[in-house]
DNA sequence: GTCTATAGAAGGATAGAC
DNA sequence: GTCTATCCTTCTATAGAC
């Protein structure tokens, strides 16, 4: 046949971004190909080309999507500026977490595949993704600065807690021993014993 | 010729090693063939086979000694039973992070490369990794119960530290802005202050 | 121990029919 | 908008020469 019944190319570019991101994500970007790509869309591998230029603007527009989504969202779910970094802190991780969880898909391949990119294209994740590491370090520096937190290092210490929070996205899973609640109870716990800095012993 | 000069079978089986080990952090797995393996090493393909049954036993040999690796280093490296949990832990902090940065590619495929795995070799590999989560758990449990720390879940924490310490490998660089003892001390501060367990305000 | 050569499969991407 | 067919490349792995 010419023409699938029922067609719809609006239709197949959303499949197509949700079976490669699936894709990608299970198998990695390298060993995914394109016909495993077409199959799981429903079509043959050369109408593929109708909705991507080539595999690897496909891999380039799902990490590219998902840090904007992730930036837009903080932007929409942050607190006033008149918050304390305390209270700013704990929506931070609770919102990071919460975003995370409900994108693991994205986030595996937004870490993950950054080898993958063509140099062009990892320059422009690199600067998406700087974007995000600068909010948190700003609610740090800004608590460093009334003297609520207790941190040697902004930046570092930004960067340890993204990969903490980020960590849970390789073991979480629904009807696990512990409810996502509690889960994020401990985390928001570690963090702020992290912050709040007490003093070494040795 | 039918035998490069001066060839030697150790040597390149050493070789064969380094030189997937290397390229398969660089580019991972899937993206890496093995022609460009043999030209890494200096031989042509087909020698390859000498010295593994195929790509698949590469990456699980390679993966395998390294965790095998970690594991017999820190019973090297541990402080005795009799060590204070906190003394313990200050030594799996300091420990984890030298041995991470000092295997960056091993560290990296490791952690990157359990999607391409064969499901036998995935659950070996994922054993090891286990055994030595619980050695960072068992420090936490046994600092619990003496009170020294201040833990709502150990196994959580034991993730969450874990990640935020090997997240390291991700940014550090020689000659970066701070040195190696510099930043080790930022992280021993976030973890004590994390397991010292301050009180959540809100 | 390594080479050359190649089998056999699979990959990305394109052309043209419908 | 999708299909079929195919070009051309590259891949893993093996066979056999030296």
């Amino acid at each position: 046949m010419a023409r699938k019944t029922g067609s719809d190319g609006k239709k197949t570019a959303t499949d197509l971004r949700a079976a490669a991101t699936a894709l990608f994500a299970k198998h990695g970007f390298a060993a995914v190909s394109m016909r495993q790509i077409a199959q799981k869309v429903g079509v043959q591998a050369g109408a593929l080309y109708l909705y991507t230029p080539n595999k690897q603007a496909l891999l380039f527009d799902i990490m590219q999507q998902h840090l904007d989504g992730l930036l837009g969202a903080w932007e929409t779910e942050k607190l006033p500026d008149s918050a304390t970094p305390l209270a700013q802190l704990q929506r931070f991780v609770s919102f990071h977490i919460h975003y995370h969880l409900d994108r693991a898909d994205e986030v595996f391949i937004a870490y993950m595949e950054l080898r993958n990119l063509l140099p062009e294209n990892l320059a422009t994740i690199s600067e998406t993704r700087r974007r995000y590491e600068l909010v948190l370090e700003g609610i740090l520096a800004a608590g460093q600065k009334t003297g609520d937190f207790q941190i040697s290092d902004c930046k570092l210490s930004s960067y340890a807690i993204i990969a903490m929070l980020t960590g849970m996205t390789t073991w979480y899973r629904d009807q696990g021993r512990l409810s996502l609640a509690e889960i994020e109870q401990v985390y928001q716990g570690l963090v702020y014993g992290a912050v709040s800095g007490a003093k070494t012993k040795s």
